[in-house]
DNA sequence: AAAAACACCAACCGCCATTTC
DNA sequence: GGAAATGGCGGTTGGTGTTTT
């Protein structure tokens, strides 16, 4: 990232923060900020400079939002299909609240865009569901934890895992499919057999605070990162031998798994895991292989 | 018809990582 | 090495439109 000049040393400072516009943008601020853009295919600039020399006098974080998030015209409007929802699902259940790692694999969406979609739309219709037990990854700290003894995962948590466990072709369609219009969650084909097999699995993760659920940094964020059992396992009992594999092939050689009974081992002190060293395409490998998934960038 | 409740979403805020000086 | 500036991200807020009462 190159630093520009400072403040006060360009000759077209508009930057004082008292002079910054707030709120709305109109549209003559749109139409100087496309024009822009467009004349210098937006390349080599940091977005102060944009904001400055084109007039505008807003920040250039600013610029930047409006631009990524509206003005961009690769942008996709509009609802999203059902085939976006079935994938926002998906990813949500492997990333967690990774709306920009999620927002990637949707050509035309943004990050922004999807976290508004999922803080109202789905979140909602999986609130509507009307079970604790359902609600995989809403991220709604009013959820009940049904136990976090010793030795026990949430059933947030397990739910959570029983997502990643989703497998068999024949077992995605009944919630995604219905998503769309009347998106109604049935505790027991959420959770048991319809959207995602759910093994009887029920480890201990070892993560303090929020643990494995509740608080996505704590799974996904931070130093400590999420394991992403792949998709294609289906019960953790039957498939014990795989799981380790893929699991030693989705988290580099740097995790040595000893079983997935002690699924915690995954994370020892020390192990530097972070998402960013998965393998994300491959990652998407599967995500595509999603067998309702017939999402297409448009 | 009016008020209240709800839903949606654009934009801001605060934090962190990175880069440059 | 530290300060400054910026980019990027996720969380949150506030305005506005829509629906319900």
């Amino acid at each position: 990232m190159k630093k520009p000049l400072p403040i006060g040393k360009n000759n077209n400072n508009v930057t004082s923060n008292s002079k910054m516009r707030k709120g709305l943008w109109s549209p003559e601020e749109d139409e100087k900020l496309v024009k822009y853009m467009v004349m210098s295919s937006g390349q080599g600039q940091c977005w102060s400079e944009v904001a400055r020399n084109a007039g505008l006098q807003r920040c250039g974080k600013s610029c930047r939002l409006r631009w990524i998030n509206y003005l961009r015209p690769d942008l996709k409007r509009g609802a999203f299909s059902p085939q976006e929802e079935d994938l926002i699902l998906h990813l949500h259940s492997l990333l967690g609240n990774r709306w920009s790692q999620i927002a990637a694999q949707l050509p035309g969406r943004t990050d922004n865009e999807i976290k508004n979609f999922w803080n109202s739309t789905i979140k909602k219709r999986l609130r509507n569901s009307s079970s604790p037990l359902t609600s995989p990854n809403v991220g709604d700290s009013s959820l009940k934890t049904r136990d976090v003894t010793q030795g026990n995962i949430t059933m947030r948590a397990s739910n959570t895992m029983a997502m990643f466990m989703d497998s068999s072709p024949s077992s995605s369609s009944t919630v995604t499919r219905s998503l769309p219009m009347n998106y109604s969650i049935d505790p027991t084909v959420f959770s048991a057999s319809g959207y995602f097999n759910v093994p009887m699995f029920m480890p201990q993760v070892g993560m303090g605070g929020d643990g494995f659920y509740g608080n996505y940094n704590g799974i996904l964020g931070g130093n400590r990162d999420l394991f992403v059992p792949p998709l294609e396992c289906t019960s953790m009992d039957e498939e014990n031998g795989d799981n380790k594999n893929l699991l030693d092939r989705n988290i580099n050689n740097n995790i040595e798994v000893e079983s997935m009974e002690g699924f915690e081992t995954c994370w020892q002190e020390g192990d530097d895991l972070k998402v960013e060293e998965w393998d994300l395409e491959e990652l998407m490998s599967v995500v595509s292989s999603f067998p309702f998934l017939d999402f297409q960038s448009e």
